[in-house]
DNA sequence: TGTACATCAGTGAACGCGCGTTCACTGATGTAC
DNA sequence: TGTACATCAGTGAACGCGCGTTCACTGATGTAC
């Protein structure tokens, strides 16, 4: 049963979403097309008229989660950034959180086309916070990129180092914890005394 | 054909080696039984008679190749240890490199089992590293534990994002040289003014 | 120490299963007249 | 506007393949006498 051309792509952009939370979730091995098919109301056969391959999907998938990412962090200060990203909830909600820190390691090991897409993201991330950094007169311009990079890594590490934990444990909340604290701390101590040997 | 209960042990343990640097390779997901007991010089038959399952193995395997970058760590300065860790040679060789920057992502989706493995793993690392953490004598003792928590998410974090990027990109290089530069920065600052809000 | 037998590490075929992908088919949509 | 036909999004069976795991078998090792 034909469908018309308006709804197919709204059904292909549904498909593209539900990847996107299922990818988040378990993973890209841990999907298959199948599943991701039924998560998103379809029969599996019908995945061929929208994307070439699976692989293809996960890319489109990771792209389009790295940009509405990119849509919220741009409503945020940093402060408030960083209080959202490198927190209990963001952890334990994998499915709709950060798709560098649910991903990341799956991409690692993809084709050069996903990790563009990851590139991508970190780099406009990177972008919108930089803008926002707040820079003392006398910095450098690109001290607000090293800051956003520096930022960005420790909230990376963060989080899938506390996910790495037992689900109850304190160190996975310590990590949390210890880390959003400090990574504060450095927000507001814009210039520092760095002893160059 | 039977063979000598210490050979049989060898065997056991070079399963266990072999299995550790390939899992770093191409993730749990990525080798099967049969990868992993070909690529340790056996047929997959044999490999019940070892270990109770796949997911065993894993969880061996994750602990056997943490406790091994534990006895590194355990030789060298903090500073030593942040060149080695953030650096372009370690991020290109995850096959030798530390296990928790290949496969805390994957560990994240495991059982709770493997999962500890990982917990014990950084928490004997924190261990390592804070003893050795230059503490100026006006610090709280759990200062130097804070340090290297943080210490341990941006460079995981960093190594992650680098490795997420594209083979020959830019910003992977850059990603690791600010993060390297600002983290041996953080180390020779050793109190920070934080205000409290 | 020598002999007879039980043990069991390692082999390779086989199991059911789920994977990514292909395909013939359906029938509503889009199009040409 | 109405009719006839081509298109193609979605269906569901089927493909070959590799997965984790099981099993009967082999023959050297370990053990009991």
């Amino acid at each position: 049963m034909r469908v018309s051309k308006a709804q197919a792509q709204a059904n292909r952009e549904h498909i593209v979403e539900t990847a996107s939370v299922v990818f988040r979730e378990r993973g890209f091995d841990g999907v298959g097309v199948a599943d991701l098919m039924a998560a998103a109301g379809f029969t599996h056969g019908g995945f061929y008229k929208h994307f070439g391959s699976k692989a293809d999907l996960m890319a489109e998938a990771s792209a389009n989660s790295l940009a509405q990412s990119l849509t919220g962090a741009e409503q945020l200060s940093v402060k408030d950034f960083i209080d959202l990203y490198v927190s209990r909830e963001h952890r334990d909600s994998r499915a709709t959180g950060c798709t560098m820190a649910a991903l990341c390691g799956d991409a690692a090991r993809q084709s050069g086309e996903l990790k563009s897409a990851f590139a991508g993201g970190i780099e406009r991330l990177l972008q919108t916070l930089g803008e926002k950094c707040p820079t003392g007169p006398d910095e450098a311009p690109e001290e607000a990129r090293a800051k956003m990079i520096d930022l960005l890594a420790r909230a990376v590490g963060a989080i899938m180092l506390s996910r790495a934990c037992p689900d109850d444990s304190a160190l996975a909340d310590e990590i949390l914890e210890v880390c959003r604290a400090r990574m504060e701390g450095a927000l507001s101590t814009p210039r520092k005394a760095v002893p160059q040997r």
